[in-house]
DNA sequence: GCAATAGCATACTATTCTGCTAGGCAAAGT
DNA sequence: ACTTTGCCTAGCAGAATAGTATGCTATTGC
């Protein structure tokens, strides 16, 4: 259960893209300007961003005034969205999707407890857009889990 | 978002004497029984029970009819405290807790996403103690998760 | 046309983590 | 004694993580 500096980073540089995008869709951000703004290393992020324009999320234009900006709306594209597409599936159990692990005898319903934490990641991080995360607006059900007294203490 | 092979043998091996406990808390039972029961490797297997027994979870004794049984009540111990057990916090970013994480401008509000995340888990893996896995009978909320129609669906 | 800029692409690397295996020691029963 | 079963340390191959290095290509301004 780890979220990866490859997915916080691409998520971040989504949200200063989102950002831009705010201001101006067309407008263009430079991968130096991102790094700086974030604390990321810039050669780690330009692989990050070439992995986001790959999939659609982010377009890119070379040479001086060149640069990156978002290619979707930040209403539309969730966080899970964005780890789907550098880190793969949100949840597995050794490498295998939670409704394909097999057990035996007494662990036999311990597949459903894997099933139910990956719908549990998908209720907040589909739920939870970037502009959500830039406004700092969380849906209702996502604010709800963080309104309760134990949210912030560690176990 | 990874459930590592240790937490799923660690998991696996305490239903299985949860499943021996039901019949009688002080029967033992051997590694190599259990190793085979849940096909997991043997001598892998005996570190990951020496940890949830340094832990207080198991106990064991050596010897000719010699083994391990729990050495707590499955109606108590959750999924959670095994996973702690065996591959500490349930969640953090890229190494650190959900709340320590500090970030700047754009995602000001991204560590509340981690936060949700983590209190997510909890709801799930808190609540699910070993027994309920053991009878197929999970909390009320977990159920709810999985009866909703997209829960068995891969994205 | 040419240089400067900024993204594109591939390859390489150091470190850590994961998932095991080997081998000997220590205790318990017969 | 001897067998059984757990205890403990060490090691180890392969994969993943978190980068770095280097050269190439497209775009713009002069």
């Amino acid at each position: 259960m780890h979220i990866s500096s490859k997915s916080d980073y691409g998520i971040r540089a989504m949200l200063e893209l989102a950002s831009a995008y705010e201001v101006d869709p067309d407008e263009l951000v430079r991968g130096e300007y991102i790094a700086s703004a974030q604390s990321i290393p810039a050669k780690f992020l330009e692989g990050i961003l070439r992995q986001l324009r790959l999939a659609g999320l982010v377009a890119s234009r070379r040479g001086v005034e060149g640069g990156y900006r978002l290619d979707c709306d930040p209403s539309k594209v969730t966080i899970a969205d964005i780890i789907r597409v550098l880190d793969g599936p949100l949840a597995d159990v050794h490498g295998i999707r939670p409704e394909d692990v097999v057990y035996e005898g007494a662990s036999e319903h311990l597949r459903d407890v894997w099933v139910a934490v990956r719908a549990s990641l998908r209720d907040v991080l589909e739920r939870t857009t970037l502009r959500d995360v830039l406004i700092g607006k969380l849906p209702r059900e996502t604010r709800r889990l963080l309104d309760r007294p134990d949210a912030w203490t560690r176990r």
